[in-house]
RNA sequence: UGCCCAGUAGCUCAGCUGGUUAGAGCGGGUGACUGUUAAUCACUAGGUCCGGGGUUCGAGUCCCUGCUGGGCAGCCA
């Protein structure tokens, strides 16, 4: 049995395909037959004087996504994408499908999503959930070859662990548990015990959060780094970015042009590295100048900040279109940000933290720093956040028996996919999004 | 959660300031076509105009309300 990616080894010979029929074409004498086996597409070449004339008959009138077993000769053909097709002999017709609701004409987003689970048959879903699955290779590559032990956060939590944000609650024998919101509190110990560590999983947030950037289901990369500071901690990012990217670009390069229409050009920036850093102090005077200089009214608006604000969408959008790959901006105001981030030494408003922005409007993709290590200041922290410090033992005890210095950053790997690809919304970027109001399918 | 937009055939949409039997393309069915690339061409079937209430001689069209979806903002990855 063969798969349509390995196709190029079979030229000449009669092979055996599985798959479904996603297209028909054809004419009096021929039937094309365009076949997907989950490896890649191939169109099937039916010639009547060449098969049994039921079979023509039978094929010509096969619905849509019935599955196949299609017998036939690997010919190169230059007319072929793939540069090859099968001319067919026989065909077994393992389901004849019922009528297929998604047709060749474009659909509405409600739509596919209803028919999520027929949808990622689609040739551009494919691509999109393909550089979903290298880009998790390459992360899970680029921290295993550089000595980080993979460490699994638990999901089930007594704790959150940014205070703002809601949590969803399920009931846990008698008490309450809530689905974590980050792994990256117990990524601290992880680091304290093991040096450099990393998780990757699931995170959930019951935000009231509708946008194209928002899932209440996401996944995220988290690595930390124990004798480590803020510095250090955007090298690795910046290494991280630039290697990651550059190896989905070397797989997915060609298909993210041809069938996503992808201008490549940022990502290519950005496999070179060499990212811009910027401290939020200088940011915040850019975008006043931005705003100064701004003459459509809705973007200025959008655009005032004063010093200690966070940035909103706009304000990524405006400052990042001022570079050609991503940005890191660092050393934000203490107060906008989560109670771990390590205090600045040098100025007491400021937190040791990192937000890098990705290029094209795409925003955060990444945000982290340093972590507060100094017991005390951590302890006022969480009475200032107005967390319970029972919640929190564990956590505190980190900074009494060998407290370093030490940072990491969370990597969100929708955002990321939704940026290398292109896509306006990060629902296509995972099999089944989970949002505000869609749990099924 | 706030603001804005939409809901008409299986799908994508048109339907003007209210007016008689609600249209197109795609998809389905039937047929034609010597290689098609979202194939093309002809014919054909297919509708509780999102639900509820109201205004009117008359509502797909106007008003109120509910539901569903989309976009933006806030929050964040």
């Amino acid at each position: 049995m063969v798969r349509i990616e390995d196709i190029a080894q079979h030229e000449g010979s009669d092979i055996q395909l599985r798959g479904w029929m996603f297209n028909r074409r054809g004419s009096k004498r021929f039937i094309f037959m365009q076949i997907r086996d989950g490896s890649g597409f191939i169109q099937a070449v039916l010639n009547r004087e060449e098969v049994d004339e039921t079979l023509f008959d039978q094929i010509k009138r096969l619905p849509l996504e019935s599955s196949v077993v299609v017998t036939g000769t690997v010919a190169a053909d230059t007319r072929s994408k793939l540069g090859f097709e099968l001319h067919v002999k026989g065909v077994e017709v393992v389901h004849s499908a019922e009528e297929y609701p998604i047709g060749k004409k474009e659909h509405g987003p409600d739509f596919l999503m209803q028919h999520r689970h027929l949808w990622i048959r689609s040739r551009r879903q494919h691509v999109v959930l393909r550089v979903r699955h290298s880009l998790v290779k390459a992360i899970r590559d680029y921290f295993d070859s550089r000595g980080f032990l993979l460490f699994d956060s638990p999901l089930l939590t007594a704790n959150a662990c940014e205070g703002t944000s809601t949590l969803f609650e399920t009931p846990y024998f008698g008490k309450m548990a809530y689905l974590s919101q980050s792994g990256q509190l117990y990524q601290e110990a992880g680091a304290m015990a093991f040096g450099k560590t990393y998780c990757f999983g699931p995170t959930f947030r019951a935000e009231k959060s509708a946008t194209r950037r928002h899932l209440t289901e996401f996944w995220m990369i988290e690595p930390e780094v124990a004798f480590a500071d803020n510095d250090d901690n955007m090298d690795l990012a910046e290494d991280f970015m630039a290697t990651i990217i550059g190896e989905v670009l070397d797989k997915h390069g060609d298909e993210l042009r041809e069938v996503l229409g992808r201008d490549t050009t940022a990502l290519e920036k950005t496999a070179e590295g060499g990212f811009p850093r910027i401290s939020y102090d200088e940011a915040i005077e850019t975008l006043q100048r931005l705003h100064a200089e701004c003459e459509d009214p809705e973007t200025k608006q959008h655009l005032a900040i004063e010093w200690g604000s966070d940035f909103g969408g706009r304000h990524e959008t405006e400052l990042t279109k001022l570079y050609d790959r991503p940005i890191q901006v660092y050393d934000w105001p203490y107060a906008v940000k989560a109670f771990y981030m390590k205090r600045s030494e040098r100025d007491p408003r400021l937190a040791r933290c990192v937000d890098m922005l990705a290029p094209e409007g795409y925003g955060e993709i990444i945000g982290g720093g340093q972590r507060e290590d100094n017991l005390e200041v951590r302890e006022a922290a969480i009475d200032h956040h107005q967390l319970d410090p029972a919640d929190f033992t564990w956590f505190t005890d980190l900074r009494r028996y060998g407290s370093v210095p030490h940072a990491g950053f969370g990597l969100g790997l929708e955002r990321t996919v939704a940026w290398v690809c292109g896509l306006q919304h990060v629902r296509e970027t995972i099999p089944f999004a989970r949002t505000i109001d869609r749990l099924n399918p």
